[in-house]
DNA sequence: TTGTATGCGTTATCAG
DNA sequence: CTGATAACGCATACAA
């Protein structure tokens, strides 16, 4: 058994009451007696039992955070971003990841009742709309890289579109006529936006460029397997376009294997911008997402919501095109980084 | 306000009691108004309130996870490593990433005490002694990579000294005899028993071979300034350990700028065996660390010591050498992982 | 099989 | 300035 709060007013000879307000700063103590408290307080190491005044205050100081499995550094960068800024404002974070489909969401949801101020949910697999059903109607939600299109939650989603859109254009403007692309995960939210953005590039462009699909699986080992079959095509691309970094990594491993030269015989470009890319040889084109800021904004949005002092918002992150050399681009391999003089 | 057991209790015509039992399975309960009870129940879509629950079963169902400000793919792994683990016990994670020296972790412990079933803390930073006075004396904790000579806590630690020993005899015995070290961020306990281990392996060799060292912070921009300061050098060294992999990709970098060949030249090993160090060209040679399992493993410690059913116990995981083409050992680059036929 | 009463540790309310 | 008391939502010993 642990110390509570009666300890410290049987020591100081006191009140709970007095001892709740002396610590808390709430309500008028004498000096005197807060000293006494205060004494007793730390010679009985006392701790004040969150869970308790979270049941009286209804606050308990934290977010829940619920995510699916997620590839690479997403997971990492994403909740990287969250903690400072939660921290910053006095919350915590729970955590609760590997949930996939509406059951487990659900579930998940669930178990965060009344131990959270709010939360924060990314389900790539589930739309806003079917979440709307499981999630509790007193409790602030911010989405993340969700499809919530209809619904009212607020929201931040990557501009997987746009990036892939404009990195495509990019492509076709270096004069490639034979553009690839490979796909992240099956169902996956952001990959489906990733290849809408390319196909509407390549659709602008008419009959001009030839655009060609492989499946992957945000995998190093999914982009090699991609790539292999690309290149096995009778016309194969001479652009790839690639859901992800590390696929790009894996996509190049194998065009390597092939005899084939990056970016002189192919050209391949990634999405995500993680950190290794420019350090890579040929160092790696990519469509740059902060996840690190997604993950701050997707607080501040919760924030807001919990303040009530701004509507629901639905944000869109933007993304930056990073064009080297495994694209042909005018880039900078090998990587100068500014405080090498 | 949201739906309690009261308002169930009401719509089901039974007693609050009543429902708790029937929602619980504990204590006996009539088909017919456990029916009734499961009706209501769902129909106000209720879910118990955790904080609630806890106060009185004086159970959470969270670990808090008190970690510091980590490197690269170690903060999202060791997460990876516990969620999944702790989520088949029945337990939730509460972060509180972001913290160093002693007055934070003491901050974060206590904010956190009734509000977990016991706590996994990394503090690279703070030794094992120092932290016991500052833990609460009623939670059980384990210890992750830190400094636990003399304290009883039960504790998980990387093998970091034996890896970099291993790794470092290794190129002694290519026959380098000029060997540095790129450390990793001061003071970092990872960091010392790193160069630790190089140095005994340096050591060992007694005046046959010559050490150098250069101080990094687990960068890649710090591997890449460091690098060139080795080789600098009069006598560069031939071989280049560096205290993570991140720091090795930028002294490859580095090298390659100067017009010098990895591995021809100089062989380059790092530590950690990120994904994406196999499809580096060259290949990373590295020390390989299963973080994924170091966190769960924390995870199963924390519950055999809540359970008590086992003694404090404080392991070390092994670390594997993974001799790839970077120093030139017989690495398989360009990769061809085992599901491409 | 069901209900009543009590308490978990804390803060809020209202008297003194 | 201080203290007794209720309340937060739930589970449990005990009574019926």
């Amino acid at each position: 058994m642990s110390i509570t709060i009666r300890d410290v007013a049987e020591r100081a000879g006191v009140s709970v009451t007095t001892v709740s307000r002396a610590l808390n700063g709430t309500g008028p103590v004498s000096p005197d007696v807060r000293r006494r408290v205060e004494a007793a307080s730390s010679e009985l190491r006392y701790v004040p039992h969150g869970t308790a005044r979270s049941l009286i205050t209804r606050r308990t100081d934290v977010f829940g955070v619920v995510l699916p499995d997620l590839f690479g550094e997403f997971f990492s960068e994403v909740i990287r971003g969250m903690d400072p800024r939660a921290q910053e404002r006095g919350y915590h974070l729970l955590l609760s990841g590997s949930h996939d489909g509406r059951r487990e969401i659900e579930f998940a949801v669930g178990a965060m009742r009344g131990r959270v101020d709010g939360m924060i949910v990314m389900s790539p697999g589930v739309s806003g709309a079917r979440l709307e059903g499981c999630l509790p109607p007193d409790v602030p939600v911010v989405l993340l890289n969700c499809d919530v299109s209809g619904t009212a939650f607020s929201a931040i989603n990557v501009d997987n579109y746009g990036g892939a859109l404009a990195m495509t254009r990019h492509l076709m403007a270096m004069g490639h006529r034979r553009v690839g692309m490979i796909n992240g995960a099956e169902g996956n939210f952001d990959a489906l936006e990733r290849l809408r953005g390319f196909r509407a590039a390549v659709a602008e462009a008419g009959g001009a460029v030839q655009g060609s699909e492989a499946p992957g699986d945000f995998t190093e080992a999914g982009g090699y397997r991609a790539a292999g079959e690309l290149a096995r095509a009778a016309d194969p691309p001479t652009a790839i376009f690639c859901a992800n970094d590390s696929m790009a990594v894996g996509a190049i491993s194998a065009l390597r294997a092939r005899g084939r030269r990056v970016p002189d015989d192919v050209a391949v470009a990634g999405f995500d911008d993680v950190p290794i890319g420019r350090y890579l040889s040929p160092s790696l084109s990519s469509v740059r997402v902060d996840v690190n800021r997604l993950g701050a904004r997707a607080v501040e949005l919760l924030c807001h919501a919990i303040a009530g002092d701004a509507p629901p918002a639905q944000e869109l992150l933007p993304t930056e095109l990073v064009v080297r050399r495994s694209c042909g681009g005018g880039g900078d391999d090998p990587p100068f980084p500014q405080d090498f003089r």
